[in-house]
DNA sequence: TGTTAGCACTCATTAGATTGGAGTGCTAAT
DNA sequence: ATTAGCACTCCAATCTAATGAGTGCTAACA
């Protein structure tokens, strides 16, 4: 059998009409709101090849038709393949340029999720190669050294160390020098034990303040995939919808959206898989596609975003099988431009907004319009 | 009338009926149960009694009785007023030394609500009167310093200002020099204007900076209440109890551990109001008597932690009015004990770990013990 | 006077039975 | 190829009756 236009055209509406009412629809109403000028009869013919075809199914005899996964996902490819010729046009979002990358994100997800009427999430950036750009040592007290580490990413951590014996400030300084002319521009693959040593030898009696600093670069310089920041929001806009809201599925939502390592284990996956379809950047799961079997009653939506230097992140959505694909891709397309146009234009500033989880910086140049 | 011995015995036995079955409980099941032996019209008598003086109600004519508010409110206080008697018998948690305070968060809410199969959350610490400790600039590049804000606990800001003519070293030592002295152990109400236009006097020529730099002060010491950590767990939890999980409910519910904000308003006042019932500084809230309408279905158990070094903040539990509240109290109590072992006993140690939010800080001697 | 047994009554819950209607499949006519 | 018509299916909603846990009250009892 063949997937004629007519085919096409029924099958369309039918998901159209099931993502509007959630219900089951049958082909008298396809009849009367389809444009193609055809009886109840004429329609049931149809579906029924689309059932034997495997695009729609059908809840019990005698009820209307459901679409399958199989169905969605031709609906989704196609409305896709439209919406890349498109240029979205933008609705003005409302996200303010705010200090930190951190509440962009919150802000981002909170204003998707009332957008969309769905419950959404986002990873923070991560960074593929992170460079050492500048170490530094101060004395806070006699036994205490503060250890600045400041990446290329301008990812910033501090870190006390504590001191067997006092260094005096010319020491200190020179550590500071061995240091940042050692390990500047390496990254934490490229430091080795040999590397360490050799510090270790030149800086003397403080070798141990090396070897400590060391660590601490280490850690700066290779965050913990583990907890890696994501943010959630709009959990609860699931129980808008009667088919997700029974208690039993509803919990198993709402934990996932909770288990931030499972999420962002999903998140990581869809940003890479995102290579395959280029153009967008956006990945549809729907149902059984899900690389989660929690969400297998669901359709999630991801988007990578790309922040430049470096800064890659994941967007997603999450909602019942029938979501209202074209808004949802509509909004994430919209999203990229005015994260793009918010950090796109400076790289270094950027950059420089980006230390997340590890961080507080405010934006340096500091232009006010709240 | 009067509350009697046996009264209280009765109506014992009913909220602790009520708190494992969640069902109505009649006077033939108390008859049985109950070590008095009365036949259950001698209940029935007495539960009329407890019933006009508001105890106990009954959901429709003929079902049994359920604790009122009220009720509730008379076995917590007894409870409590027994415990505070106990000295709690601490099972050991399985918090393990951790290198940041908020894993050590995180995981306690985590443990909590595993333990109580309750929705947990708690609030980072704040400081109460947080004094300027240390400040230093670096040059990270031609126009660009690195302010590097430390205070009293330890808590540290990093912020990148751009300048625009460049500072040689000399220049730079000097500034340190001037900032350090000036505002050492200040609070943000004692650094006042005159102070500024002081310094920046004998800035000379980067005057400018010295302004970035109080701006940048004034963040780090007085962090956003607005965005105080907050974690929750267990949220699923709510499922377990059929009284909660209807969908309008739980949405509510689940929608209020969302609102981070929310949340903080209700833990910030609880951690308040502790005073009040002293030695414990456990608080519990009955149905309405919480502060936020949406929680007026449930119950309420907050306590304040206090980790030395003005570091206080807000653990709450939220339930069913059936809550088994005796479970929690000893719960909360043991994690006192529990957190104090872990960052009571060297005060140093404990303000070092504090950086929340603004920083990430490891163990600065990492005693592992994995 | 406090306690108990017994009885009539209430009312939420459950299971069955009944019905209405939306929808299908099939067949025969157009 | 399309459509009208009819018999059939089955979910969902409505009603009914039965069940039973629980109460309040009264009268008897220690």
């Amino acid at each position: 059998m063949e997937l004629d236009g007519r085919k096409k055209v029924i099958l369309k509406t039918i998901i159209q009409n099931y993502l509007e009412t959630g219900e089951p629809v049958g082909s008298r109403t396809i009849s009367k709101c389809s444009d193609l000028k055809l009886s109840s009869a004429t329609i049931r013919n149809e579906m029924s090849d689309l059932e034997e075809m495997g695009y729609i199914l059908q809840p019990h005899t005698s009820s209307g038709r459901i679409p399958s996964d199989k169905g969605y996902r031709l609906y989704v490819d196609e409305l896709i393949r439209e919406k890349d010729q498109e240029v979205a046009d933008i609705k003005e979002l409302m996200i303010q340029k705010t200090d930190r990358l951190e509440h962009v994100l919150k802000h981002v997800v909170k204003v998707l999720a009332s957008n969309t009427n769905y419950a959404t999430m986002i990873t923070g950036p991560t960074y593929h190669q992170n460079r050492l750009k500048f170490i530094q040592l101060s004395k806070v007290s006699e036994k205490q050294l503060l250890a600045v580490i400041v990446t290329e990413g301008n990812l910033m951590k501090n870190q006390f160390l504590e001191i067997d014996e006092p260094i005096d400030d010319d020491q200190l300084l020179k550590l500071n020098l061995l240091l940042n002319t050692q390990l500047n521009g390496l990254t934490i693959g490229e430091i080795n034990l040999d590397m360490i040593r050799n510090m270790k030898l030149q800086a003397g009696i403080h070798s141990s303040v090396v070897g400590s600093v060391v660590d601490a670069v280490a850690d700066a310089i290779q965050p913990d995939e583990e907890d890696r920041p994501v943010f959630t929001s709009g959990a609860t806009n699931i129980f808008k919808y009667p088919e997700l809201s029974d208690s039993a599925t509803a919990s198993e939502l709402i934990n996932a959206l909770e288990e931030k390592k499972e999420l962002v284990e999903i998140l990581k996956g869809s940003g890479l898989e995102a290579d395959d379809s280029p153009g967008t950047g956006i990945q549809v799961y729907i149902g059984n596609e899900s690389p989660n079997a929690k969400l297998k009653d669901c359709s999630m939506v991801t988007a990578s975003y790309d922040l430049g230097g470096g800064l890659k992140g994941t967007i997603g959505i999450l909602g019942p099988k029938r979501m209202d694909y074209e808004n949802v891709v509509d909004n994430l397309k919209m999203l990229k431009v005015q994260l793009d146009k918010i950090f796109g234009d400076e790289k270094n500033k950027t950059v420089q907004d980006v230390s997340i989880t590890i961080d507080a910086i405010t934006q340096p140049t500091p232009e006010e319009e709240e």
